[in-house]
DNA sequence: AGCAAGTTTAGGGTTAACCAAACATTTTTA
DNA sequence: TAAAAATGTTTGGTTAACCCTAAACTTGCT
């Protein structure tokens, strides 16, 4: 009885989030399209794999695919994308500020351990630094709605 | 042609990481003997489960393995491990001092990025709150020569 | 229409985890 | 001390997440 397919618990692997967030810059940030080569030289795997791996993405609701032309976020591979990707630029907003790493570093550390970092670990830091709206490369950082402002 | 067999470079699995740190634990801060019923409660599996983990522990010279009797943590297993709690317990000092958690909240976040943190980062973590030597818990956190003391 | 470049399918492979059931050993206890 | 209970191991699987090669297929371009 699902009232609201949206709210069912999408489970990532680690590579499934790191294509997303590929993707997502891509598409939406340099609204440039992420081919199938595109993505096995970046990731340095095998084009199969890519393909393997879009259709997985395809089957989770994530891309729309379809066979030779290429793959595009849905709305909820965007929404998951930008969960990924707050979690990446705080965690990069905190190493750039308390530990004062360069941003590229702070960008190797972040990919590190992004994807297991919690939500409410992310969240906690994004309120420590006062919710920053872009992470030391300026980019966007989104908002998640459960993060609050305090009352100041 | 190895010279020093010690600075081969060890892989650990993330339950492998995991047994090594509950060994130590168990074997030498509280010095009682963790059995395979003992780890399969701790970790919820099958014995099944630990014994095959046990034995690929031995197999990397990490624990010595002794069928029906037990495991012991070697001196190899003995660093890892406390490389794998210094990084733990760094975090929590983090998680406590920088975004105020609690003891136990912070120790189930560390615990679920330890593994994947490189060295590097727990270093800078390290000297910005200037070499702890203990965690929120007031366990031990283990030196790294390569964490050098700022000069004051 | 034909060919090159790009993509997919088919059929595999590895490694990390895990389990149940049968078997082996050790420990307990009657 | 012998048998029962508890504990541990082996055997023979499973699943999931990765990855690959080679052959077959599209597509776009000339």
């Amino acid at each position: 009885m699902w009232r609201c397919s949206l709210s069912v618990k999408i489970s990532l692997t680690l590579k499934e989030g790191k294509y997303l967030t590929f993707m997502y810059r891509r598409q939406v940030e340099e609204d440039k399209r992420a081919t199938t080569t595109t993505l096995a030289k970046s990731f340095k795997v095998n084009p199969a794999t890519v393909t393997e791996t879009l259709q997985k993405l395809a089957k989770k609701k994530l891309v729309d695919y379809t066979r030779y032309y290429g793959a595009k976020l849905t709305e909820r591979g965007i929404i998951e994308a930008q969960k990924l990707l707050r979690k990446h630029r705080i965690l990069e907003v905190l190493f750039v500020k308390l530990l004062n790493f360069d941003a590229e570093s702070a960008c190797e550390e972040a990919a590190k351990i992004d994807h297991y970092c919690s939500v409410d670990l992310i969240n906690a830091i994004c309120q420590t630094y006062e919710h920053p709206d872009t992470c030391p490369c300026s980019k966007k950082i989104f908002r998640d709605p459960t993060c609050i402002k305090g009352w100041c």
